[in-house]
RNA sequence: GGCCCUGUCGUCUAGUGGCCUAGGACACAGCCCUUUCACGGCUGCGACACGGGUUCGAAUCCCGUCAGGGUCACCA
């Protein structure tokens, strides 16, 4: 295959949506594969739709992402401008020379005419298929009128099949005679999607469209246009849509509200934002891409699983790191029956990447949520940064996003510990517990140094001596330091902690136990 | 309803006529490792929508049925 031009044209909507971000990466991977160019077309013509402060997320989360655009907004291009509000007047004049040619024509019903001739054809349980009176016009007449403020319509040929060879769904057909004339320019002179994006696709030279199969019925009538147009056509792919986690519906632009359950409200909660902030963010849900960078996803990770949905490189591979994954995509190995969304999985995978991740890049990327929970300034000391990686370090592959240091580090580096009343009760009041800890304390005071194995190995000797279980004394020091049971090894916590701050908890503990 | 698309474990997938008593991954369950949790290791659970053909042989090809989805605008 050689060079590809291929486009990914979002309506500035406000948030990117999970599925629309696959589509795109795969247009990209397809890009990057065989060489060419990747170019973002902004379809803003609905202007009562489309707000200009919109278009920021969409960008920001595309180079989050590391999914850059060759052409389009911020980077211009050579057939630009890529905003379709400003590309107004090329749809009119290629309106107008299909009409001159006799390829088009004024509609000359009017909107209620038009809405009758449908209502009785549905009454009659026939398919309406619009064939305008206007079809035969002479082409100066017709010309005339829709100067004069007629819609176009685009005339479809009848009596013939119109043949598309996808590349991901194989042959596809459609009968002529059953597909009305569209409408390809309205009275005011705005194009109509089906339209405009042909024009643009044929002023681009795009050479491959690449997207959601629920374009895959407008094929026909956009096919009818690139003929009529007299332009060449690019090939075109069309790639399954992404369903709802367990389920066989669209995942939806429409009703995202639904996917912020009391869970991930809970979730988005504990990470700093506000009732008030969640209710009046829309892009803060499961659907989009925000949400995922919200919550410390690694953009690797929901690269890879987007790429991996819908898509396989062979029978084994998961773990797919993206130049591996630009190496070896293809449309191919693109499944042609729909996906459904998994976060569980994206939550595994997120969780590979994390685990490769180098310890200075976690440290960078756990940052802002410490800030956010107020326990971090702008200028920490080096000791309490170094105390920062070692709690990184010690939550090892616990930590799967950026936010889990609130789970692991937070009841390591906050002053205060909130004990967990349960686990209070049953590691620390616990019968003879207080008593061993009591006396451990004293040991480890006088010890030489407080390395997590000096510190094993003291525990282990104390216990032995005195015939009990470590285990006894192993929970009930984590309780008392850090007020939970589950995290990374204790004594890694102790040393992290380091000897005043660990006694100091403990006898915190004693005290709150009763014993002193 | 018309047209179009799709149907392999709960989910993502491998499979292009014999390698398939259908392989891998996530999730789930159990065991081991670790005196927590996580990681890791092992084991288990679990699918070719159904019915007809074609063929020596079908998850794979054909037909039908059923199911799901998409689309039918002077929206994108």
């Amino acid at each position: 295959m050689g060079p590809v031009r291929a486009r990914f044209a979002p309506s500035p909507t406000g948030y990117l949506h999970i599925g629309g971000v696959r589509t795109a990466l795969f247009n990209w991977l397809l890009v990057k594969r065989y060489g060419g160019q990747f170019i973002l077309r902004i379809d803003d013509t609905d202007s009562e739709r489309n707000k200009p402060e919109a278009l920021q997320p969409i960008l920001d989360g595309f180079r989050w992402l590391g999914i850059q655009w060759d052409e389009g907004p911020e980077v211009g291009g050579p057939l630009g401008p890529y905003f379709q509000s400003q590309r107004l007047e090329g749809y009119k004049e290629a309106a107008y020379k299909l009409v001159q040619e006799g390829k088009a024509y004024p509609c000359l019903l009017s909107p209620e005419e038009l809405k009758a001739e449908r209502e009785a054809a549905e009454k009659a349980k026939k398919p309406y298929i619009h064939r305008g009176p206007g079809r035969n016009l002479a082409p100066e007449e017709a010309l005339k009128l829709v100067l004069e403020g007629k819609p176009v319509r685009l005339k479809v040929t009848e009596g013939r099949k119109i043949v598309l060879e996808d590349l991901i769904r194989g042959r596809v057909e459609w009968d002529a005679d059953l597909l009305g004339d569209p409408v390809i320019l309205r009275g005011d002179g705005r194009a109509l999607y089906n339209f405009a994006t042909v024009v643009d696709d044929a002023a681009m030279q795009i050479t491959h469209v690449v997207r959601a199969a629920e374009h895959l019925s407008n094929t026909a009538v956009q096919l009818v246009a690139f003929e009529a147009l007299g332009v060449g056509q690019p090939r075109f792919a069309h790639v399954p849509v992404v369903n709802e986690p367990n389920s066989k519906k669209k995942l939806s632009k429409r009703d995202m509200a639904k996917f912020v359950t009391t869970e991930i409200k809970s979730k988005l909660m504990s990470i700093g934002h506000t009732a008030e902030q969640i209710a009046a963010r829309d892009d803060l849900n499961p659907a989009t891409v925000a949400f995922y960078r919200e919550l410390g996803y690694l953009p690797e990770g929901l690269v890879n699983y987007l790429g991996r949905l819908g898509w396989s490189l062979d029978d084994h591979s998961e773990i797919i790191p993206i130049d591996l994954m630009t190496a070896n995509f293809s449309l191919e190995r693109v499944n042609d029956s729909p996906a459904s969304f998994d976060p569980d999985k994206l939550y595994w995978v997120a969780g590979e990447y994390m685990k490769t991740l180098p310890l200075e890049k976690k440290v960078e990327g756990v940052l802002p949520f410490l800030k956010r929970a107020g326990i971090w300034g702008e200028n920490e000391s080096p000791a309490r940064l170094e105390q920062l990686r070692r709690v990184i370090t010690a939550s090892g592959d616990r930590l799967k996003l950026f936010s889990d240091i609130l789970q692991y580090g937070l009841p390591i580096l906050l002053p205060s510990v909130a004990y967990d009343e349960k686990s209070f009760a049953k590691r620390v009041t616990k019968e003879g517990v207080p008593g061993h800890l009591a006396e451990f304390v004293d040991k480890l005071a006088a010890l030489p140094d407080f390395e997590a194995a000096t510190l094993e190995n003291a525990l282990k000797a104390h216990a032995n001596d005195k015939g009990f279980n470590p285990a006894l004394l192993i929970h009930g020091l984590r309780v008392s330091t850090t007020g939970i049971e589950v995290g990374a090894g204790v004594y890694d916590i102790l040393s992290i902690l380091g000897k005043d701050e660990s006694i100091r908890r403990v006898r915190n503990a004693l005290a709150k136990a009763g014993l002193v």
